[in-house]
DNA sequence: GTCATAAACGAACGTACGTTAGTTTTTATA
DNA sequence: TATAAAAACTAACGTACGTTCGTTTATGAC
C-alpha cells in the first residue's frame, strides 16, 4: 500500500491537529507518542512527517494558533465597546465564552508552556502578554477614571485573568449550571471585586 | 564502588523527592528521566529503587503529600476563628501564604493529575475535595446569615480558589510586590466580590 | 494521456526508557 | 567482634521512542 485513495493533505494535517491536541491534553507532551497520534489518525508513524516538520513543531502550531485566534476575536469582541465599565463588562463575558467550549486548548497552553524549546516558548509568552495588556489598559483606564478601585494593574489582571481561565478546568457543558449563568455570576464576582458596590445588569 | 560512607537513608529519600519536584517541574512525569533524576542526587539509576517502588509511586507521594500538609495547615489557620467574614479572611490569607512560596508543588499536583494512575488519581481528586468543601462551608454559612452574595456556592469557590491558587504561577519572591501586598489586594478582590460592599480593614 | 507531485507505505536507525538482578561495601545490633 | 541489614554499585533486559529513508500509489495540471 501506498498512497490512499480519498487522501487529501489539509483534512489530513487537521486531524493530525485535532488528535494531537486530545492526546496532549489526555498525556501530556511528552506522554503523546507520535506512533499513538499516527494511530488516532490511521496512519504509519513515518507518514506523520508529510505534514507535521516535528514533533515540537506540532506543539508550537496548537499552542500558537490558540493565542492567535484568541486575541483576534477578543479584538473582535472589543470593538466599539466604549468606557471602562463597558469594555471590562465585554472582557469578562467574551474571554468565559470562549474558554468554556475550550478546556483542552486551555490546559495544554497552560501545562505544555515548558515543553516548548525556548525560541518558542518566548514567542507563545509574548503573545501571552500581548493578550494580557488588554485586560490591564481597561483596569487602567477604569482606575484614571476613578471608576475602579486597583491598587495594582498587573497583578488585578492576573488575578482577574485567572479566576475565569480557572472556569476552564471543572467546566462540563452538561453540568448543573448553564454558559450564561456561570458568566453572569463571574461578572458580578469581578465587578464588585473592583467597584466596592453592586453593578445593576441589563439581564436583571 | 557500592555502599557510600556517610550515606543516609532518609537523608538520600528527602533529596529524591526534591529533586523530583523539581525535575517534573520542569519537564513534566514523562519528560523527567529516572537517569536524570538519578544524576541530580547523585546515584545510580538502579539505586533509586532503594527509597522509592516505581516512578509513579514517587509522583503519587510527591503530590499526596502536599495535599495532606495543606489541608493539615489550613485547618490549623482556621481553628478558632469564628465567623464567615473572618473565617473568609483567615481562608484567603493562608491559602495565599502558602501557595506563594511553592510553585513548583502548585503546577505539578494542577499539570500532572493526568499521569496518576486511576486510583492514585481518584485519592487526589477525594483530598482535593476535601479542601475545596473548607471553603464552600464557609461561604454557605455567610450566603445563610445574608453577609455575601452568593448565586452558587460551588462555583464560586472554584473561582475564588483559581484566583488565589493562581498567583503561585507568576509570583517571584523578589518581584515588585511583597507577599503582604498581593494578599491585600487579593482580599479586598474577594471580600467586595461577595459583599458587594468596601471592608474596612484592620490595617488600613 | 503524461508526468510531476502529494501522500501514503514498510522498515529500520540509534538512543533512551523503567526496571530488575546480583554484588559490594558500610552501618548498626547483639 | 560476628552478622544482619541498609545503601550503594555495575550490568543488563526488553521495549519504546522520534525520526529518516526509499518506495509505491493516487491526484491534478497541462
Amino acid at each position: 500500500m501506498a498512497r490512499k485513495a480519498g487522501s487529501d493533505g489539509s483534512r489530513t494535517a487537521e486531524a493530525i491537529r485535532a488528535a494531537g491536541l486530545r492526546l496532549i491534553y489526555e498525556h501530556g507532551y511528552e506522554g503523546m507518542s507520535l506512533r499513538d497520534l499516527a494511530q488516532a489518525v490511521g496512519l504509519q508513524p513515518g507518514s506523520l512527517y508529510n505534514h507535521i516538520a516535528t514533533k515540537q513543531a506540532l506543539l508550537f502550531e496548537l499552542v500558537s494558533g490558540h493565542m492567535c485566534a484568541l486575541t483576534e476575536a477578543l479584538d473582535a469582541a472589543l470593538a466599539g465597546v466604549e468606557g471602562p465599565l463597558a469594555r471590562l463588562d465585554a472582557f469578562v463575558a467574551f474571554h468565559l465564552r470562549y474558554h468554556l467550549d475550550r478546556k483542552m486548548e486551555v490546559f495544554v497552553n497552560n501545562s505544555e508552556l515548558r515543553s516548548l524549546e525556548p525560541d518558542n516558548r518566548a514567542a507563545i509568552t509574548a503573545m501571552r502578554r500581548d493578550y494580557e495588556r488588554r485586560l490591564a489598559d481597561i483596569l487602567a483606564t477604569g482606575a484614571a477614571e476613578g471608576v475602579f478601585v486597583v491598587p495594582d494593574v498587573p497583578v488585578t489582571s492576573y488575578a482577574i485573568l485567572a479566576q475565569l481561565t480557572g472556569v476552564a478546568s471543572w467546566y462540563q457543558p452538561d453540568g448543573r449550571l448553564n454558559a450564561e449563568a456561570i458568566i453572569a455570576l463571574h461578572r458580578d464576582l469581578v465587578m464588585h471585586g473592583l467597584t466596592g458596590r453592586r453593578i445593576p445588569t441589563a439581564g436583571g
